[in-house]
DNA sequence: CATGAATGAGGCTTCATTCAT
DNA sequence: AATGAATGAAGCCTCATTCAT
């Protein structure tokens, strides 16, 4: 926040060492040393503790960028003029994102400030889409969490391939249609 | 296969390290240090590995005995009468089973000759319940599969207690609505 | 206390943990890495730490036998028939003993319950001198402590021999000069 | 020795760092970050390393200072007119600084030139009051350096306030007595 | 056969020191 | 010359696995 710029060098480092350890965990989950995330980045470890004051805070780091990013999308998505549209495409989006996250099921642990964000993200998109009779109206904002987050793990072990995309499109419209107001048309 | 029947005494200790495995992988996930499941099965660690070459053995020796015990209720139900309800009914209880189990996310990863078992089940039962119209045809026993294993994975962090009970009820009912053969009756 | 006896290799190993940990401790003080502790007595670190929880704990078992065994002492002494003799021959033992003992500025530090028993027997011996006129009045047993840890850190840095002795012998004829009744004969 | 004189600003900073050093060792010990150090002088790490080879170096620096000046008090004393006077305050003054130093442990293990300089002063400051019948003759500079240790390594752990100060005299006035000539008055 | 003690590789983290900016 | 980022060697500790009793 008041933190003045990272050194050119540092900034360099730090991104390095985000994306290393976004695909190391993605790879291989919360489990990966922290040691081998340094070397796929191309530092030493110390200098990961010099951005990050623990494994875990690097780990919540990773996934809160992921969960910012989804928020963001969540609540731009509300402003959009068709809220059954906005729903849906959201999670369209979000089914193909994850798709091959292997740390998804780990970083749907992370809690804290995020939680709310996304919480009043999804929260809103979920109460246009059910005012606007898209979306069944017996649903909670934490049903919708869990359901998605149900979704992002099913997608996680779909083949990747047109084949898995199919089978992605399935699994998607069978929430959705779970989803969907009943009597709402599709 | 050839090996010979266990004493009486061995048979019981296994008996009772699987089922403390079972509770301890259950309660903290499959990174309870082995000793404590020793402990808790009142032997040695030695004894865990005089019945199971490797940590990972045991923990895949309990998973498969859940998995093959879903594999028989979803057999069991599908000689039922009503290929519907036996459907639905197996969701049901899978969600309510998985509820609070640890151990899901790391179970879900082991594969193996179980794959089969439980493909073919719920086949079975899938099939069975398309033929009588209950379930929607373009629904694959792979399909199926994924899905469960998102519901498992969503029940896992509903709340205790029976606001966590309605909770899992809606989800139930959204993936059952979902499921369901467009224009079926609930 | 209530723990049933170690077995044999067990009972063997713990104490040639405690053996090289005196040795290490005494020779480089706390900052001993406890890796070269277990190489010195012969086992690996997952030893050490099948018998003491951290390293602090086997530094505090350490030095808590060292502070028993004085405390037993003191309180020998303290039974004798010649109060003055019995205060200022402790003194001199203590002297002896700490010579060249690296690591008792570091065990100085360990508080708990030995300091309740250590503190008691010295109070018991100091209180009889005192009585029997041979120890000046003003002195608590908290001064003689702390009088003591003086004298046993002085004496680490006497050289050893027969030169190391006789300034030893000197030190403590202050000590005890300072410390006697004043008026008394020496 | 060759060194040309330091730019007045490096000067600056090089008495930044030993001031900052000297606080941030008589609070925690030797083992304080050299990074602390530095930031509590308000340079980088690097600085530090410009003025002094070593962390070790450092302390050692930081610790010839205050040997220099007890030496220089000493020898500023030892030309007063009452060379008992002289040598009993210099005492209480020891007494009085040490208290509470953190890094007097680590600090009297450091050794080289300064040994001569402290040793010369303080045979000086003795001599004198042997010479006066003010100190009991047996003793020698070595043991006074050894005695000296050992007070201010006891008032190290002598509580703060009004008690703490009374304690100090207690030690003092024992310590005294001791080193006094037999039969002298106090 | 069971026990539980021992092993030792490897994980996370710290921090003295070096080096790019 | 100062800064502060990066390095990387240890340090402490855990725990799957082996082995003496």
């Amino acid at each position: 926040m008041g933190d003045r710029p990272l050194r050119a060098d540092a900034r360099r480092n730090r991104e390095k060492v985000v994306r290393a350890a976004r695909e190391a965990f993605a790879a291989s989950g919360y489990g990966v040393p922290l040691d081998e995330i340094a070397a796929l980045a191309g530092v030493g470890p110390g200098t990961v503790y010099r951005h990050f004051p623990s494994k875990e805070a690097l780990f919540e780091a990773v996934v809160a960028a992921r969960i910012r990013d989804l928020a963001d999308d969540a609540r731009r998505r509300a402003d959009g003029a068709d809220p059954g549209e906005a729903f849906f495409g959201f999670l369209g989006r979000l089914a193909g994102e994850a798709a091959a996250k292997r740390d998804m099921p780990d970083a749907i642990e992370v809690a804290g400030a995020l939680r709310q964000d996304i919480f009043e993200a999804l929260d809103l998109l979920l109460r246009h889409a059910q005012r606007a009779g898209a979306v069944r109206g017996d649903i909670t904002a934490p049903d919708l969490i869990v359901l998605l987050k149900g979704l992002i793990l099913s997608v996680q072990d779909t083949p990747q391939g047109p084949a898995g995309e199919a089978q992605r499109e399935r699994l998607l419209a069978v929430l959705a249609d779970g989803l969907r107001s009943p009597g709402a048309t599709g």
